[in-house]
DNA sequence: TTAAAAAATGGAAACGTTTCCATTTGGAGT
DNA sequence: ACTCCAAATGGAAACGTTTCCATTTTTTAA
C-alpha cells in the first residue's frame, strides 16, 4: 500500500531504463513511438508522478516560494498574500506561507527554515526592515526577494503603501476641514515600523500645516473596549475635534466607543482610517479612510520575484499616488473655519452616499458603490 | 558566491567523514568533544545549513502540509488558515498554502502538485466534498488530511460549522420574532456547498415552524450593487420582513441597500447574517449572525492531520452547539404576533449594547465587547 | 550488401542527506 | 607489553531525479 511508484518502477515495467522514462515524461530527448506508448502505459497502470524532492534535489530548484507576514486576520495582509499568490501559481510556483504575529523570532525562525527548504525566492514583511536577522540571512544567501509593506531601507526596494506621505495627505485633509486638534490612534505602535511612519508623516505634516501638535494615543491590547480609553482621553484634551485611526477597524471601533459616549460622529467628532477595507463604504457612517490597494502590491511584489529569478525585466514600484489615495466618507466633516475648536455645524454631508474627494480639493464625484 | 556549502564542504574542512558532520549536528551517535568542537567551527566558516531537499528525499518527509482554500479574502478562511499555520509551525511544519477561487480545475491541479512535493498531509476545503478528484488523488495516496468547511462526506471528518443546523437556527429565530416571510441572499450558490447547506437547512426548519417557504435571492456579481436587486426583490415580495443573509457581508451590503431605499433595518426589515464577522459588532445597527469559530476550526482539523501523521489519537470535532451560536443584535427585532406583516414596532432592542442571545430562549445577557 | 550516419537507448554519475556496517583508535585491565 | 572492548570514525548505499556519454539499433545512401 504505501509505495508509490518511482521512475523506476516505471522503467522495469516498461522494460527500459529510467533515462528513457525520464525523457519520455518530460519530452526532452528522443524516443521511439512504440516505446513512448510502453512507457505512458506503465505510468498508467502504475499511477506514476514524479516527484518534487527528487527532481529539487537535481535541479536545485524547487520551485516554491516563501511567504513572510505578520497576520492574515487582517484583510490588509490577506489581500496582499492572495494577489502574490495568485502570481505565483500562474508562473508554477507554490507559496509556503508564514505568519509571525509580528514575532521577531518567529519572523528569523521561519526564514532560516525557508532557506533550508530551498525556496526559490521570498517575499516579506517584516518587523523592522533596518534590522532584520532574517532579510541579513536572505541578502547573504542572495536570494531573490522582495520586501511588501516594509519602508524600504537605502538601496532596497519595497512595494508599500508610503505610509508617510499617506498620513501627510490625511493631516492635509484635517487642515482643509478646518480640523486643529487631532489625535493620531494607534495599536501595536511598537511592533509595526508602518505604524511609525504613519505617525511621523501625520506629526510633520501637521506641523507644516500649522496645526496643533497631534496627541498620541496608543492602545495596547487587541480588545474592543477603546471606550474606556477614549473616554479618558477627551477628558484629557478637550479640544480634540479629529482622530486619525491608523487602521480601520480602529477607526470602526472609534465610531463604536463614541456612540456608547455619546459622542455623535461626525457632529462632535471626526475620524479617519486607513487602509479602506471593504465594509468601510458598508457601515453608517462610511467610513473616511486612506484607500490602499493591497493586493496589486502583493502582486507587483512577487513579480518582482519572478523578475529576479529569470532574469527580466523587474516591474517598477508604482508612484504614490498610485499606491493610496484619500476616500472620502461620512465619518469626517468640515469644522467652521472661524469656531475654534466646538462642534458647530457647518454643512452636513449625506453620509450614506459616500464621496470620493481628492486632497487638496473639495471636488466631490458622486461615485455609487 | 553562488556556492552554499553542503555536508561534503563541511565535512573537508573539518577534516573528517560526512557521516560524523551528520551526527555532530544531529546529535545521533557518538563523537569526540574534539571532533565536535571541528566540526562546529567549519560549520560556523561556511555559514553551513542542513538541505531541507536532501533530507527530504532521504527521511521521505517534507514538514510541509499543504492547504487549499477557495479565498482568504473572506476573512472566515483567513481566519481558519491562520489558525491551522500556528499549530503546524508549532509542531515544527511550514504550509504551502493554495487559494482556489472557488474553480475546480486549480483545486484539482494544486493537489496535484501538492502530492507531487510530497507535503506531508493536506488540509483543504474543496469546493464540492461530494465529487472532487483531488480528493480522490488524496485518498488514492492514502495521504493523511482533513477536510475544512466541506459537510462531510459519509465515512469522512470535516471540520465544519454545521450549517444546515444554523441555518435551522436562524429559521428558528424568526419564527420567535414573529418573522414568517423570509427570504435566503445568496452569493455563488453555485459554487460553494456551504451556501446550499445553509438555504437546505434554512427551508426545512421554516417548514418546520409553519413559516412562508423563504425566497431566494441570488445575487451573481461581487460588486455590492445590492440595492437594484433589493429594489426589484422587495417589490415581488412585498410581504417580506426578514433576510438571511449567507455571510455577514452580503448583510452588511443588504443594510446598506436598504438604507438607499429609504427601507429602515430593523424596523421595516430585520436581517440576519452567517459567520460573525469582527466588524458586525461595530457597526450601527450590530448585526444579528450566526456566529462561528473558524479559527478553532483551522486548528482543529490541523490537530487531526498532525495526528493521523504521528499516530496519536486525533480531536473530536466538538458538537454542533460548540460550533455556532447565534449572535442578537440590532439588525433583527420582532415582529407584533398579531400585525400579519406590516412593520409595526413592539418593542425596540437598544442597538446599541449588543446581547447574545442563544435561540429558542429569549434571556439575554448583557456582554460588553 | 556494406558503410556511414542518425536515432534510440541504457548505464552511471551527480544532487545532499542519513544510516548501516566495517574499520580504526584509544584506554583499561591484565 | 598485550589483549580486549568500547568508543569513534569513515565508506558506501540509498532516496528519486536528470543528463552526459557510450553503446546499440535503425535508417539512409552508396
Amino acid at each position: 500500500m504505501g509505495h508509490v511508484a518511482t521512475i523506476k518502477d516505471v522503467a522495469q515495467r516498461a522494460g527500459c531504463g529510467v533515462a528513457t522514462v525520464s525523457r519520455v515524461l518530460n519530452n526532452t530527448g528522443p524516443a521511439s513511438a512504440k516505446m513512448r506508448e510502453r512507457v505512458l502505459a506503465a505510468v498508467d497502470e502504475l499511477d506514476f508522478q514524479f516527484s518534487e524532492v527528487g527532481r529539487s534535489l537535481q535541479s536545485s530548484t524547487t520551485r516554491t516560494i516563501g511567504c513572510v507576514v505578520p497576520s492574515i486576520e487582517n484583510p490588509v495582509y490577506a489581500d496582499a498574500v492572495q494577489g502574490a499568490q495568485e502570481v505565483f501559481l500562474n508562473a508554477g510556483y507554490q507559496m509556503l506561507l508564514v505568519c509571525t504575529n509580528y514575532n521577531p523570532e518567529i519572523e528569523t525562525h521561519a526564514i532560516r527554515t525557508l532557506i533550508a527548504k530551498q525556496v526559490d525566492g521570498i517575499l516579506l514583511t517584516v518587523a523592522d526592515a533596518q534590522n532584520s536577522e532574517g532579510l541579513d540571512l536572505i541578502r547573504g544567501r542572495q536570494l531573490p526577494h522582495s520586501l511588501l509593506f516594509n519602508t524600504a531601507p537605502v538601496g532596497q526596494v519595497s512595494w508599500s503603501v508610503g505610509d508617510h506621505a499617506a498620513a501627510a495627505m490625511v493631516a492635509d485633509v484635517f487642515a482643509e476641514n478646518n480640523h486643529n486638534h487631532t489625535c493620531f490612534l494607534a495599536l501595536n505602535f511598537l511592533n509595526s515600523d508602518r505604524a511609525r511612519q504613519r505617525y511621523e508623516g501625520f506629526v510633520e505634516q501637521c506641523a507644516q500645516n500649522k496645526m496643533a501638535p497631534p496627541a498620541l494615543l496608543e492602545v495596547d491590547d487587541d480588545g474592543l473596549d477603546l471606550t474606556a480609553h477614549l473616554k479618558c482621553f477627551l477628558k484629557d484634551h478637550p479640544s480634540l475635534t479629529g482622530i486619525f485611526a491608523s487602521n480601520d477597524f480602529l477607526a470602526l471601533a472609534s465610531i463604536r466607543s463614541a456612540r456608547e459616549l455619546s459622542i455623535e460622529v461626525p457632529r462632535d467628532l471626526s475620524i479617519v482610517g486607513f487602509d479602506g477595507i471593504k465594509v468601510g463604504q458598508l457601515v453608517e457612517p462610511s467610513l473616511a479612510t486612506i484607500e490602499t490597494v493591497p493586493r496589486a502590491l502583493g502582486a507587483g511584489a512577487s513579480q518582482t520575484i519572478l523578475s529576479m529569478i529569470n532574469g527580466s525585466a523587474p516591474p517598477e514600484v508604482p508612484l504614490e499616488e498610485k499606491r493610496f489615495s484619500f476616500r472620502a466618507g461620512g465619518s469626517l466633516m468640515p469644522l467652521a473655519a472661524e469656531s475654534e475648536d466646538d462642534g458647530k455645524v457647518t454643512a452636513f454631508p449625506p453620509s450614506n452616499d459616500p464621496t470620493h474627494q481628492k486632497a487638496k480639493s473639495n471636488r466631490r464625484d458622486q461615485d455609487e458603490i
